[in-house]
DNA sequence: GATGAATGAGCGTTCATTCAT
DNA sequence: AATGAATGAACGCTCATTCAT
């Protein structure tokens, strides 16, 4: 049996489960849709997740591991601080437009609404945007006093960034104004929210 | 029977779906729980909204009627452009805290998820924007072109409010961050998105 | 609409949960069976009981009724407490004879495994043996010094009487007995067993 | 691998089996949690059992071998009968007092409920009572004509010990009347019900 | 001898909606 | 204008059982 099959079926599951989510929400996706997307019973779906919260906090935690990997390796590439900066933002506009099902599992549904986060899962999520506010001290140093004062301008520019990418996948976007323009001007008013003065 | 009452029962539904959504999404507020809420039965709300994804369009209608209404007030002040646009600006923060029942219903669940937008409607939502770009555009006379460059530059800015506001109500604030903090950096960012060149 | 047929489907569902839970156990009837016994939907079941639970404890609540209502008549009898208390034995295994399903419900099932008694039915299901009791008290001045013996000489004959029942229920008697011979010597012991030492 | 550990799993399936369906009855206790007590996979008590029903059959059948076993050494000691008889009583109640989980599975579920008994078990399931019929008929020589008089006799005798311990067992003994004094109190009427007239 | 993977059937319950009154 | 009664469809989840290994 080949090893890359093991748990093709629990793969086949989270990937059926955020498909579906990330097109419907997840009040919307019923275990048995998920299942007869991963063309198997619903009682299989039983096996590899403890219920219907553990399945998305699963999802949840994967995307933020793909998300975690990619903002290590654009900021540690050997490049000043500020490139880094705009290639963090465009990457994260990109990756959410790139992959709406795990942009929504991870940014746009309200976890209160389903079982708590468990702790080591939400620590997780937090991981990128610590990383993000790193580059931001580094990249302006002369601007930033201490960690907090960085901590708020980067979540001010993700806040920007993350305003556009849902308004993007909610369809939300006027439909007279060009993607690529409309992003490209976001990503350099982020990057303006965050650089050193000019 | 007195003629301010005629729709007073229809308010009282409003009112609950609107509170009811807002406190915890569409798919898990009930017919029945609204029903209850409005101190009517199940079958009455039929009489006033079709159906549920009707009554989801009328709380939009009228969230969109509401801050239609609130920019009118603002762009319509005698002051200086800049003033009113960054009193835009925080009204519009203010507006989804204070209101996030309404920002619910208004940005933050899927509208493709239900029943399609009645056409009327989806042109409601856009008036408040228009008015904006206005705004913006006259403001910074001297920055933008034409209409489209003003409207590009509005809609990044309102993405980055939209951002603030939506992570606030989501609790997703990194809690290190004080909110007032946040807000008026965000608020201050906005402002020199569309503002004039300094 | 004649008054008699205000509640009949409620009626028609107790009837319905009766019948199958007498004969095949709580656990073995499901919501679904009870509605088709019914010629109901599932749903229709929930306007009348809250849940499961709720309609077993009404089921349980009736068979007091009319066990209480039949007790009664037979203790207020104008005859000798020794009579009454012979008649009452013997009310009691035709009673349960005749209404195996009252009986399972009563008397059978385990109530600690479904939820918790509510305590106005509990005090209910006592009131019939406190009856007893106090007749049995009346019937044998001179045995009994005072209430307490008498309740417990009156529950280890309803023990003998209750012995009887379920096993001719369960199907457990020895086929070799004709069971009228057993049903009488039965009762002529439990009137032994409290009536007046001979 | 050693002879004595040939059927330790069996043992282990029959024991946990044993203790969870004595506390919490046949339909609610799973095959999953069965296997978890015994420490196998579900799959495993196949192996020992065709099914479900099998189990509990091997369950009674093997408290039915312990009583008879316990019953035979009370039976064949040397002493007069009526003591002899008496012991037997207070042996049975204690038996199902202390084994409560063998009382459940021997007496008070009900086998028409599941699959029909094998015809073996059955036979054997009525044993014990011959035993103390024989008991009762050598104690008592000048009360009953024949074997059938006191089978009877015997079999009213064994309802009131059966109602006490599934009373008690069942937690529906009334509060207020001491077990001890409750359980002396049946023994003594169960022997004068089948013993010698006095 | 032992198991992990898989499943169809069924569970109690809630839902949006209809309709006669 | 308002409602109570009713329902089919779906929900998340658990079950006893099978089977290839």
């Amino acid at each position: 049996m080949p090893v890359s099959n093991e748990s093709s079926l629990r793969d086949a599951i989270l990937g059926a489960a955020r498909r579906l989510i990330g097109r419907e929400g997840y009040r919307d996706v019923s275990m048995r849709r998920i299942a007869r997307a991963a063309r198997c019973s619903v009682s299989t779906i039983y096996l590899y997740f403890e219920n219907k919260d553990a399945l998305i906090h699963a999802l949840i935690y994967e995307g933020f591991e793909r998300w975690h990997r990619e903002t290590l390796a654009i900021v540690e590439r050997p490049a000043p601080p500020i490139e880094r900066l705009e290639a963090l933002c465009r990457r994260y506009v990109e990756f959410g437009l790139e992959n709406p099902e795990w942009y929504e599992v991870m940014y746009l549904f309200r976890p209160e609404r389903i079982a708590r986060y468990p702790k080591e899962l939400y620590r997780r999520t937090r991981r990128p945007m610590e990383l993000a506010a790193a580059l931001v001290a580094e990249s302006a140093p002369d601007r930033y006093r201490n960690a907090e004062e960085a901590r708020v301008a980067t979540h001010v520019a993700w806040a920007l960034l993350h305003g556009v990418v849902s308004t993007i996948l909610a369809q939300r976007l006027d439909s007279r104004i060009p993607r690529s323009e409309y992003v490209e001007a976001a990503i350099a008013q982020a990057v303006r929210v965050v650089g050193p003065e000019r």
